[in-house]
DNA sequence: TCAATACTCTCG
DNA sequence: TTGACGAGAGTATTGA
């Protein structure tokens, strides 16, 4: 059953489709569904199940849909994102002849209404009123049913038209539903919240810093180290937090650094830069994650961050607010399990450079990759069994390194992985030439920007070199691109067949683990301790069934390590 | 005065 | 300016 779900001035127009986007005969006109009675028919329908199957919802955006549904205690097996798969679709090299692709501009809106990106916890949950149309909600800008399901309508011909070769279809069509499953993940997992213990948060800010002081002051360790570093340095008014004062202060005391980022400060001996570097870090820590961070993110023992699914034009996730996607080792030990529960963190070793192997069918580095882990394997095949250097020229292939050691090490890896190298050499020079990569599922790189073809044109010497530098940099882009887009391929079916496993261990076995956080090849799960094992299995199960669904039968490992833990600082 | 850019840190 | 790939975010500084 397929439900499309529209907005409607006075709640939502819910119609029943067909796969192809017809309506179905039995209920030809949309029905209108006040704002309030929403949860409870959405509910209904879905446990409906009238072949055992539970409904594909199809709506224009699971963000604009599904966080109120969670707040009304409405959970949801599948659904469609028309504006998540329209733009995979829009660019797509696998329909890339399509009528759909042709007239993407029209289709594919820009949301004008994104919130300024600043640091501004997310509005507490919508009430059920408030879905359709509070003052400055995000608004639909499909409005009507017929025009959604027109554009469902558009969308599946345009799959339907893909070849079937190489299943190119199939593959299309396992991505845009595991993009549609990545929209209910986000939600659900902005829903559950990270585990986040603010006294211990608290306990750390407090041994680091000392006590919280009052708004505009610097804690107490921070203006410690201030004051010494104005007497080392004789600078008796210095803003160590000032680039350009920082930089003064040093040259004047014999320090000649270029800039004032702390690898570079470390070359020095000088005494003032111990505490230089002291001072850097605390900052860092009360400017990004101090007391005002867990005030604005933190209530109710969850940190409740904001993903944008497709973010990233890799296909990786993005995160608005809260630095969700770079919490600091740091605190980490105030990610913390409720009483009876564990932490489970697990992450997909050595993700792309497997990736990789899987996508040029490197049968040399197979082998190399059958091993627990892989740089080690590649050492022993290619470098002598030094495995810094295999690591090294490995990553230095896969991100277009032309220099330094990695540069050196690379007619090495070629000689011993030929197909491997081959593969994104490929996929550089297509950047460079203008054209786009694809990832496995087909997902496909932005045109060249105005920047590039500008540069194109141009005619002097100087100017050559230029465009030269900007084909080189979006060589090294699409270069990475078929890798870590593939990843996130990989990483897409992961999470959502551990979706699908997790939501099975809940109806059947009544056990309530919860995914809760998800950073690029790592998942966190929150569990009862007694459904530890069981949540290991559906993460090890999900991982082969990724790899399987992407590449079919290959001889190429994906391994995930596992830790269970209480406190995330434990977890590697 | 205030928005845009630069710098530096964090994460994968 | 040839800087190894992709991000978010806070503070200082610049520039209209």
């Amino acid at each position: 059953m397929y439900l499309l779900l529209a907005a409607h001035p006075h709640g939502a127009a819910l119609q029943e489709l067909t796969q192809a986007g017809h309506p179905v005969p039995a209920t030809p006109e949309p029905r209108l569904i006040s704002s309030g009675e929403l949860a409870a028919v959405v509910r209904d329908l879905e446990n409906r199940r009238p072949n055992g199957q539970r409904p594909r919802w199809i709506w224009h955006r699971t963000q604009d849909w599904y966080p109120a549904l969670l707040a009304a205690g409405v959970e949801l097996e599948r659904c469609y994102d028309l504006s998540l798969c329209g733009n995979i679709l829009a660019v797509s090299t696998f329909t890339a002849h399509t009528d759909y692709a042709r007239n993407a501009e029209r289709v594919v809106v820009e949301d004008p209404l994104l919130p300024p990106r600043t640091l501004q916890p997310p509005p507490p949950p919508a009430d059920q009123g408030a879905l359709f149309d509070a003052p400055g909600s995000r608004q639909e800008i499909l409005r009507s049913p017929e025009e959604l399901r027109a554009e469902y309508a558009a969308q599946q011909v345009a799959l339907a038209s893909v070849s079937p070769e190489e299943n190119r279809r199939s593959r299309l069509q396992l991505l845009l539903a595991a993009e549609s499953a990545a929209a209910m993940i986000a939600a659900e997992m902005q829903h559950a919240g990270v585990p986040w213990r603010e006294d211990l948060h608290g306990q750390i800010l407090a041994d680091h810093l000392g006590p919280r002081p009052p708004i505009g002051h610097r804690p107490a360790k921070l203006e410690a180290l201030n004051q010494e570093l104005r007497e080392l340095l004789n600078s008796p008014t210095l803003n160590p937090d000032s680039p350009q004062d920082l930089m003064r202060a040093l040259h004047r005391n014999g320090i000649e650094v270029k800039t004032t980022r702390k690898w570079e400060l470390r070359e020095s001996t000088h005494p003032a830069i111990g505490p230089l570097l002291a001072y850097k870090q605390l900052s860092r820590l009360h400017a990004a994650n101090g007391w005002a961070w867990l005030d604005a993110w933190v209530h109710g023992g969850r940190f409740r961050p904001e993903y944008v699914v497709g973010g990233v034009v890799s296909g990786r996730w993005a995160s608005r607010g809260g630095g969700a996607l770079q919490i600091p080792r740091q605190i980490r030990g105030a990610v913390h399990a409720d009483p009876g529960h564990k932490l489970i963190v697990a992450d997909a070793s050595q993700l792309e450079p497997r990736v990789l192997v899987a996508l040029a069918r490197d049968p040399s580095m197979a082998e190399a990759a059958r091993n627990q882990d892989l740089y080690a394997g590649i050492a022993a095949k290619g470098f002598g069994g030094d495995r810094a250097k295999a690591k090294m020229a490995l990553l230095g292939a896969m991100y277009g390194a032309t220099s330094g050691e990695a540069g050196r090490l690379m007619p090495q890896l070629a000689k011993t992985f030929p197909r491997a190298v081959d593969f994104v050499e490929q996929a550089a020079r297509a950047g460079e030439a203008g054209g786009t990569v694809t990832t496995r599922l087909g997902r496909s790189s932005p045109p060249p920007s105005e920047r590039w073809f500008q540069s194109q044109r141009s005619a002097s010497a100087e100017e050559q070199r230029r465009a030269e530098s900007i084909a080189r940099s979006r060589g090294r882009f699409t270069r990475n691109f078929v890798v870590q887009g593939s990843a996130a391929d990989w990483a897409a079916c992961w999470l959502a067949e551990l979706r699908r496993r997790l939501r099975t261990l809940r109806s059947d076995g009544h056990i309530n683990a919860e995914l809760v956080f998800f950073l690029h090849d790592e998942v966190m799960v929150h569990a009862p301790a007694e459904a530890v094992d069981a949540c290991i299995a559906a993460i090890e199960e999900a991982a082969s069934a990724a790899k399987e669904l992407l590449f079919g039968p290959i001889p190429v490992e994906f391994p995930v390590s596992v830790a269970v833990v209480d406190s995330y600082d434990n977890a590697k």
